[in-house]
DNA sequence: GCTGTCTTGCAACAATATTGCACTCAAGAC
DNA sequence: GTCTTGAGTGCAATATTGTTGCAAGACAGC
């Protein structure tokens, strides 16, 4: 049920069907935000927007203002192919572009690597709660930090 | 099983909970900790750390310093009396300080008001795809924004 | 009173995010 | 072909949020 920790094991395949799920929604694909999605699929934790600045800016050969990077991750949540870890101001790609948004994510403290699962249950659990308290959900984050099993293990 | 979503109809009594919790465990009561605490039990929505810098330098009459209030919130976190919001970097009372921190917020949009509540079906969920993943958790983000019960009364 | 620890003050700074305005470029209308 | 339009981007300035390092004050236990 559960996707492995890893999620680096697929960037390639991962970064088109991204980019294909952008255009049919009638997104375009500029440089820019094909390399932030790239740099996003190739790094093996969550990245901060400054991170990706200086990234893209290499990438690019030209400075690369926040405010670019903003707005290209602002426009890849949209097209759910990417998602913002809200506990770390930083972000990932995102494996399930055409599900509705209801992912847990796990992020290692000790190395970083971060894990996106489907959990339908989950969504039904608060989809319950949020009805009894007549709450329309929006928008939803769950996010569980502590240490992934390559980390923790203990003496090997 | 849910709490009101309103939760200022007994600060009082929580905030005198609170601070007989925060005491049991040792935790010392100054009154920038408690007027911290206060503010929050008073605010009808989460407060970002400057809101609660100048809510305090009001209060005291001297001008509080944003690493003081961190430091405050830090300590009233980590006793469980309160509770920083990640996805609005802001901080709300926390009503179950006794229990086992495993909260689902609801935070409302349109009027700021924010519900904790219990789920324990939840976090049984939670920690069996942790345990499937062999992730050992450390620490729950579960936040859920939208329209609260009051403000998306259609026509009344 | 002395000592050690916890709390606070303060200044500087770091990291994250937003705003407003201008410019470019490509697609469709004429 | 040219014009218009709108999306995407650049850029500077600024806002917001959070941290660090060091010094001073408060207070309990001896």
């Amino acid at each position: 049920m559960a996707d492995s920790i890893k999620r680096a094991d697929k960037p390639r395949e991962a970064l088109e069907e991204a980019i294909a799920v952008c255009r049919s929604r009638g997104g375009k694909i500029t440089p820019l935000r094909e390399g932030v999605l790239k740099a996003l699929w190739a790094a093996e934790r969550p990245m901060g927007a400054y991170d990706l600045k200086a990234k893209m800016s290499e990438a690019l050969g030209r400075a690369i203002s926040a405010t670019s990077i903003y707005r290209t991750l602002d426009f890849l949540c949209e097209q759910g192919v990417a998602a913002r870890i809200e506990s770390r101001n930083a972000y990932v790609p995102c494996a399930h572009p055409s599900e509705s948004h209801a992912c847990v994510m796990f992020v290692c403290d000790a190395c970083g690597l971060s894990s996106e699962i489907e959990n339908k249950k989950l969504e039904r659990l608060l989809a319950a709660d949020a009805e009894e308290l007549g709450f329309s959900i929006n928008h939803r984050v769950v996010e569980l930090s502590g240490c992934c099993a390559d980390c923790h293990v203990p003496a090997d």
